[in-house]
DNA sequence: GCATTGACAATGG
DNA sequence: CCCATTGCCAATG
């Protein structure tokens, strides 16, 4: 595949600690493309039948809010694997977001 | 190749 | 804080 976007996306994703989350448009910046916020979207759509276990539940919106747990085989995966890190969720949304908010930049440091 | 849709983000009211 | 609008880019029909 080397599609070099999705597989950026999908390494900082896996770079992502456990117990932490980050947003589209964190990653997007760090890739360069804060205009394609959608695209880290799309990418983590092929994350589940693409690269080995690509832990997109840690991935939310800007808002912290588990837009995509619908995607998931259960929807209730997400939450429940979000649980197990350590972070709380509420109403679809991770409490304290702003406080285990991940900025992949400072692992990136390009 | 055009039109529609989408795990988003930012801005304005 | 919530709703509406715009931008951006790729996938899909």
């Amino acid at each position: 595949m080397n599609t070099n976007f999705y597989e950026q996306v999908y390494e900082i994703v896996r770079l992502i600690p456990k117990g932490r989350v980050t947003s589209y448009g964190a990653i997007a910046k760090s890739l360069g493309a804060a205009k394609s916020s959608r695209m880290v979207g799309h990418a983590m759509s092929y994350a589940g039948t693409a690269h080995p276990v690509v832990p997109a539940h840690r991935v939310v919106n800007s808002s912290g809010l588990l837009t995509g747990k619908f995607h998931f085989s259960p929807p209730e995966l997400m939450e429940e694997l979000l649980a197990k890190e350590g972070v709380k969720v509420k109403d679809d949304k991770v409490l304290n977001f702003r406080q285990i908010f991940w900025n992949p930049m400072e692992e990136i440091t390009e």
